[in-house]
DNA sequence: AGCTCTTCCTGAAAGC
DNA sequence: TGCTTTCAGGAAGAGC
């Protein structure tokens, strides 16, 4: 499932070969995967690809026609891809929008998506502001240490919750949020606010290092994530809690690791010797 | 503020 | 074998 990693995969990709293409026509194949902006579709025929932002993650296409921005954000949610159009064969179903390029390196980009956990949203200027301002916090990649820290250090929830909280930090999913507090030896349900300031500048480190790792990887292929041109990431050989359970800690500590399942229905691995509370 | 629960959605896997 | 049920997961929103 796409968090960060994999969406700026998708995003470094997509300007690569179609930065600068010219949308030629687009196909939507259901009016309810737009949730904000289906009128403005017809805008975007003409309209150049003149950038591409990564928020959270998310992937937002900068289009631009007579003077005029535009923007096209994918939300990648848990099974959203964006493809190129070499790839149509293994992905007819559940294409939900196709739009054919001219001038790019690709015939089309296709945003596949069969559980739909995630929509589009054609958006102006402004209106991708307020997107970006209501749903996303600080970008882990770029913010910085002290930022972090103060960020932290005033939450009193748990730990695992705020390192997925996409309204404080954006990006970091289930995957991820495993693998950096196994990384910095620190317990999931931790209280925020008492985590000591080694711990949390270790933390702070971790989350960094894990991040670029795993874009340098192209992200982790569970389930079925693909980059735009088809290639796997290689990162989930890394992975050293994530589905993990019953498992030997790889620390050596002679530790099993742990599936916990938490409220929010969704699994915590980690190691109950490593990752004390 | 932060937690829990519900909803959205489909395909894979498990259960019978 | 073939049917039904369960489950997984990100994010928003409601309610507490």
């Amino acid at each position: 499932m796409p968090e960060l990693p994999e969406a700026e995969v998708v995003a470094r990709q997509l300007r690569e070969h179609i930065l600068g293409a010219i949308i030629k026509e687009s196909w939507l194949g259901r009016e309810d995967i737009v949730r904000q902006g289906l009128p403005s579709l017809p805008w975007y025929r003409g309209a150049r690809i003149a950038g591409v932002e990564r928020h959270g993650k998310s992937v937002a296409l900068a289009c631009e026609r007579g003077g005029d921005t535009r923007y096209l954000v994918a939300e990648l949610g848990m099974t959203g891809l964006l493809l190129f159009g070499p790839l149509r064969e293994r992905y007819q179903k559940h294409t939900h929008l196709i739009l054919t390029l001219d001038g790019g390196q690709v015939s089309d980009l296709r945003y596949w998506n069969p559980r739909r956990f995630g929509r589009l949203y054609l958006l102006d200027k402004p209106g991708l502001g307020q997107f970006v301002s209501r749903r996303f916090g600080c970008d882990p990649i770029t913010v910085s240490r002290e930022e972090f820290c103060a960020l932290v250090r005033t939450r009193r929830g748990r730990l695992k919750p705020l390192l997925m909280h996409q309204q404080v930090i954006a990006g970091i999913g289930n995957i991820y949020a495993n693998e950096i507090l196994f990384r910095a030896r620190l317990h999931p349900a931790r209280q925020a606010h008492r985590v000591n300031e080694p711990a949390l500048r270790r933390l702070y480190r971790v989350m960094q290092q894990v991040l670029a790792q795993a874009i340098k990887d192209g992200g982790s292929s569970v389930r079925d994530f693909f980059a735009p041109d088809g290639s796997e990431g290689r990162y989930k050989r890394r992975h050293l809690v994530y589905g993990k359970d019953g498992r030997r800690c790889p620390s050596g500590c002679g530790g099993t690791i742990r599936r916990l399942r938490g409220s929010d229905q969704r699994s915590s691995f980690y190691c109950p010797v490593c990752q004390r509370k």
